[in-house]
DNA sequence: GACGAAGTACTACATGTGTAGTATTACATG
DNA sequence: CATGTAATACTACACATGTAGTACTTCGTC
């Protein structure tokens, strides 16, 4: 579960994009924005290259084609962050979050979120354990 | 500060092994371990190419090249995070905390050891702030 | 001083990626 | 019905990467 979905920028703005519901060539054209103008034929053949990676699929609608992620984006996600869990400490999360903490200059509104969120997940873990028994 | 360094795998295992002081090529081919098998010759490749493009500088030592990283890892670490984080949760380092205690079913005791953490990283900052003043 | 071993330099090639041009097809409209 | 336009299919190319062979150099040893 969750194999190795390694994407590049341009592929991860092409997922967005279909995440959020861009689902033709044209579509998703439009919705890398200005910035990254690309030709349509170059996002087709990102397309294409996704397809063939088992990431997209797409049927036909009129002489148009429509895309659709066959991915969830929380999967990708899981399985990039992971990847670099693994390759950068040792597979563990605890050392990341570590290193958010200290290296990056985490902010102080940050920092209570994160507490929070933990004390959520605490609880909700606690839960679940009750529930279970 | 920090710029975008975006290693490949056996690039990082190339600089991990420069961290932790294999200088030379068959030293760092060594390191590599018995898994990944390489050719002395494809890991000098790949150092050659590490030291175009800044990460890595040698010099001479007799006959053989000493090499040396240029970048330390936890500045290589700290991009690599910084890039992920941009790319997935749109640069909010938070997000992607609630992402690994919400979907990387992080162990109980890694959960306790972040808690811990961030109560140290908060008191360390309590304490700048008031060395501070 | 010749020779082998160790080491580096150069070259090569397959694959993935970003990028897009050109060819082909088919729909809508005058 | 001719034709421009929009859409996809095919082809191409430069660059990074993983991987390594071959050629060249040099040092130690017989």
């Amino acid at each position: 579960m969750a194999d190795a979905h390694q994407l590049t920028d341009l592929q991860l703005a092409i997922m967005r994009a279909l995440w959020h519901r861009a689902v033709t060539v044209a579509d998703i054209t439009a919705a890398l924005g200005p910035e990254r103008r690309l030709a349509p034929t170059t996002v087709a053949t990102i397309l294409r290259r996704l397809e063939a990676r088992g990431l997209v699929r797409h049927r036909t609608r009129g002489r148009q084609f429509v895309f659709e992620a066959t991915v969830p984006e929380h999967e990708v996600r899981d399985s990039m962050v992971g990847e670099l869990t693994d390759a950068l400490f040792g597979g563990d999360p605890a050392a990341l979050v570590s290193h958010l903490l200290t290296e990056h200059d985490i902010a102080p509104g940050d920092l209570a979120r994160v507490k929070q969120l933990i004390v959520a997940h605490e609880a909700r873990a606690r839960k679940e354990n009750d529930d279970a028994r």
